[in-house]
This record gives structure tokens, C-alpha cells and sequence, in this order.
DNA sequence: TAAAAAATTAGACATTGTTCAATTGATCTG
DNA sequence: CAGATCAATTGAACAATGTCTAATTTTTTA
């Protein structure tokens, strides 16, 4: 078959998007197969070659995606929440994670090849992702140290990051912990309390 | 070729995992080859799935032998340490992952098909860098609070695994962090000055 | 209407994990 | 020592994957 104009170049890279991250979902991504996905939507495998470029592009859009949903998911759960935010927020990290297992763990199963950066485009996405936490612990931080917020917001990313990870894989139940999450607060509460934190 | 005497079952079996070892070490988890290991060593693809069954017990023995030398350096590291304990630990988490990045990311990366879980062999190698970090965490815990270790353990293992990840994914260069020891080292230190450790 | 451009496909390729019948060497038995 | 038994090793066969490219067909342009 030749060209056929049953979608735009634009549907097309949707409907692959969609189809793909389904699949990405149910199967995870160890076993994702970007000729099934072809296969689901009624093209064949070198279409999606010729809208991403390569097997990474399309993992990176997938899990750009899944940054979107998780992003709006966080911004959902905040909205309207008066106090208790950085806690709410923590929560949330979690609930996604657990609500997304397969899509959530595939922002960390895949890397680019050594030394390859991902586009700006999805490094802005981890960004947004960042910027709210930095947000909420600046509202929380004393104006003196305001400016403690950003490398604050980093690393009790990567100690909430820790608690999610091990909660998911395993980790955790291997050594008998049975609330990750309260965890994951609790040394939260440690450092902002260091910090005098409201 | 039929049976032959070149190696003993257990030599066989060591020859893989080093040669394995080797390999994962050197081209990482993603392009991992049981193949290629077997024709390494001069064996054909069949010895490999006789010695260890499947390419799943495989990883798990090449992983366990990653937690072995783990916790050997870890513990090398702590020997004849007088003050400063629990730091030279993070520090020997830190560098372990950095000196093996390959084989320390695919302890993560590999994932057994859901609902399996380790062997008791693979699980006791866990518990036993976990159970390094109680030892040290109860040793600066006020008497009162000594039964806290274990889960202060589990937690704070947990926020060094979110700092060491990050700083290996390439999180934390994304979003402008340069020391992540040094951030992990301040969240364990937050959360013992709430115990009140000395 | 004819020529140029673009999109889509199908198939070839090299690799992978996995399985298994056949083969071959070692070991036991009489 | 010869013959039977046993066990280890192989290599081929399979189905699946990502990747690439030549051919085909449709759309667009001249």
C-alpha cells in the first residue's frame, strides 16, 4: 500500500501516542513492542519509523506523556487543597505511581544511550514536575531561607523518589516496611523541620 | 558435541557468572546478551539454560553477585572507621554505584514477571546491607529510641537510593543539582537530629 | 495531464530468548 | 575390557524484536 490519507501526519503521531502508551500501561515496558503497536492501530511498523525517527524518539514521547498526566494529576490534587499541601503532594506522587505502575516505572526502566540528552522539550516536562514541589516548599520555608527551596526541592524529590521506588518494586515488602508512604512524609517533615518550616 | 570435561558444574557455573558478570558490567542491562556470554566462554547457548534454567535465574545470580561485592565494599569501607560512620556508609553507597554503574543500575532494571519474587538466597543478600545501616544507625541512637532503627533504616536507605538514582539517571544534573552526596548526607543527618542521635 | 513529491508498506536482516531432539563423551556393569 | 546406561552439550528451529530500504501507490504540483 502507498500513501493513503486516512489520518493527518498530526492524528497519526495521536493515534500512535495513544495506542502506545495503552500498551506501555498493560504490558510494561520490558515487554513493549513498538511492531505491536503498529499492528493495533492498522499500520505497519515502518510508519511509526517515519513519524518518530526511532524506537528511543517514541519511548521518550510515551513517557513524556506520562510526565503530562502526572504533572495535571499533581496540579488536580492541589487544587484547592488549603493546607497540609506538601503532604498532599507526596501523596500524590504515590497514588500516580501506584494508579500508573507500568507507565511510571518506564520513565526509569528506559535510558537514552550514553551521553544522549533528552530534548528540551521533555527536560521542561521534569522541570514542571520540579517547580510545583519548589513551589509548595517555598510557601512553607521561612522568607530567610526561601532561597533554600530549590535544592531543597530536589533532594526531597529524589527521598520521596526513593520511597516510591522501593514501594513499587518490592524493596520495601522484602524488608517488612508497610507504609512507604508514611515514610516518605515523615523525613519530609525532618528536613523542613530543620529548616523551621511552617 | 557431547558431554565433556573441560569444566565441573561448579566451575561452569563460575565461568558464567564471571564472564556475565563481566559483561553486563560493560555494556549494561538494555544490551545484555545470554548468547553472547555463551559464546564468550566457548559454550554454546544450551549450557547456559542448563546451569541456570532461564535467562531470569540468570540475572538474579549475576545481581546477587553484585550485592555481594556491595556489600563487601561497603563494609570494607567501614572497617577501621572510627567517627564518622554512617557518612563513609553513604559515601561507599555512593561510590559503589558509581564505580559499577552498569551492574549497580540493573540490580533495578531487571524485574522479575510480576507476583515473582526473589529467591530466600537473593532476599538475605538485601537484608544484609540493609541490616549494615541498622547496625550503624542504632550505634548513634539514643538508647530509647534504638527499637526506631529498623524502620529508620529502611526509610533513610530509601532517600540515599532517591539521592544515588537521580545522580546516576541523570535527574539531577537535569535540574542543576552538582552534590547529590552531599544533599543525601544532609537528609539522613535531618532526620537523626529529629531522634536526637549524636 | 504529466511529473514530482510524499507516505506507506512489505520484506530482508541481524539479534534475541527459548526449547528440544540428536549426539557425544563419561561412567557404570557384567 | 566391551557394552549398556547416563548425562552433558550442542546446534538447529521458532517466534519475536528493532532497524533499514526498495518498491509501490497516492497526493500534490507544474
Amino acid at each position: 500500500m502507498g500513501r493513503r490519507s486516512d489520518h493527518s501526519r498530526e492524528e497519526l503521531r495521536a493515534l500512535i501516542l495513544e495506542e502506545g502508551h495503552r500498551q506501555l500501561s498493560q504490558v510494561g515496558f520490558a515487554r513493549f513492542s513498538a511492531r505491536e503497536v503498529a499492528k493495533r492501530i492498522g499500520y505497519s511498523i515502518g510508519t511509526i519509523y517515519n513519524v518518530f525517527g526511532s524506537y528511543d524518539a517514541l519511548l521518550l514521547a510515551l513517557n513524556g506523556r506520562t510526565l503530562d498526566l502526572w504533572l495535571a494529576f499533581l496540579e488536580g490534587r492541589l487544587a484547592g487543597c488549603e493546607e497540609g499541601r506538601l503532604d498532599a503532594a507526596i501523596e500524590a506522587y504515590f497514588d500516580f505511581a501506584l494508579g500508573h505502575r507500568h507507565a511510571w516505572t518506564a520513565l526509569y526502566d528506559f535510558r537514552l544511550p550514553e551521553g544522549a540528552l533528552p530534548s528540551e522539550d521533555y527536560r521542561g516536562k521534569v522541570a514542571a514536575i520540579t517547580a510545583v514541589i519548589v513551589r509548595e516548599i517555598a510557601a512553607v520555608l521561612p522568607p530567610d531561607v526561601c532561597e533554600e527551596a530549590l535544592p531543597l526541592a530536589r533532594s526531597l524529590l529524589a527521598s520521596v523518589h526513593g520511597h516510591c521506588f522501593f514501594a513499587l518494586n518490592g524493596t520495601f515488602a522484602m524488608l517488612g516496611e508497610g507504609d512507604p508512604l508514611a515514610a516518605a512524609k515523615a523525613r519530609v517533615a525532618d528536613a523542613l523541620a530543620r529548616f523551621g518550616a511552617r
